[in-house]
DNA sequence: GTCCATTATTAGGAAGTCCTAGTATTTTGT
DNA sequence: ACAAAATACTAGGACTTCCTAATAATGGAC
């Protein structure tokens, strides 16, 4: 199974294709290691860590974030979207506001109406008023969007949950860690 | 220092505007320890240590990419463009062929492209005909360029890098589970 | 020497994010 | 009770990402 198929955009950049052997070298080696030294190297010591830190964060986030996209793909949903069916999945009556959805997937409004609009337009949820207050509208799962749900769910689990790239061990402190990072940063 | 200020997306959403204690309650927990205690009580135990990790990775990089992002918006760079900048800033020359630049930062060809177009743009950045091979393009900072790379880099030292929500501990132990993560998908 | 595959880049389009405004509705303050 | 403020959502625009398909130039096979 390969990890990395949808990353494959350096075309075979080799140390025949550099030329020394020193570059060769710079290209095999971790570039947030060497963004570090040279972080340290111009006199920004106490922000590496912290460099390093977010620029891992954002690598590794782009390697799961793809991993991920190419699980959901044959089902016609993006993870944005299978977030929305998903809490969705998880409310009482597979109902909720947009306001509530948005707040609890941090998102901006707009976001929200744009996912809801696509999930929509493929019959996976409906709009409806809300009853007491007429500004406010109610997202219900179809039982297709219900469908999908349990699909990607099953896919995403086998495919990439149960296999993170990670061991046992790291994934429960990578969990802690960010956990204290989100708390610090208000995320609950 | 408000380290949350472009998430507030959630206006307010309180125990008052819930209804019940235990709803409240479940708004103030983690909710990816919710979402954990769900996979486990639909039978997917296994996958979901996990999918708290990779939801935990997403969540941590909507947060910092927020940071980031706000960081350097008064200076009219996304995150995108400074990575360019700064992987021009600390080449020999300060100049890099378009392709390497795309093997890199790990981003599709396109992406360096629309990146290149708005920088060349701003005036940081100059675009010329690779001597060797004529297919390829050289990309070569600007004066401009090179300042705008070193007031970006001081304004996220200071104010996302020196204090990434995180203790000095936590920040390397980050560094290397998401390292030996990024070394098995094959990032390096 | 030509044809063909490879490589580098651009163009155009879909999807996601955000933002600022604008409309409709509800709540609040006097 | 009525005007003002707050809230919920949508519209349109900017930016980023990816993708597929075209164009231009190089290098290799025969």
């Amino acid at each position: 199974m390969d990890v990395n198929a949808k990353r494959t955009y350096d075309g075979g950049m080799t140390a025949e294709t550099v030329g020394t052997p020193a570059l060769a070298a710079a290209l095999d080696a971790d570039p947030i290691a060497t963004a570090r030294e040279q972080w340290v190297g111009h006199g920004w010591a106490e922000a590496a860590p912290g460099m390093a830190a977010i620029t891992s964060l954002m690598r590794a986030h782009q390697i799961a974030l793809a991993r991920v996209e190419a699980t959901l793909k044959p089902l016609g949903v993006s993870f944005a979207r299978y977030e929305v069916l998903m809490l969705l999945r998880f409310s009482k009556r597979g109902s909720l506001p947009m306001k509530l959805i948005a707040s609890r997937l941090q998102v901006h409004p707009t976001s929200v109406t744009n996912a809801v609009d696509r999930l929509e337009s493929a019959g996976l949820v409906t709009r409806e008023a809300h009853p007491d207050d007429r500004r406010a509208l109610i997202i219900t799962l179809t039982p297709e969007g219900r469908a999908t749900a349990e699909k990607a769910t099953a896919a995403l689990n086998t495919e990439v949950f149960a296999q993170p790239g990670l061991s046992t061990r790291d994934v429960e402190q990578l969990v802690e860690i960010l956990g204290r990072m989100r708390h610090r940063a208000g995320d609950f």
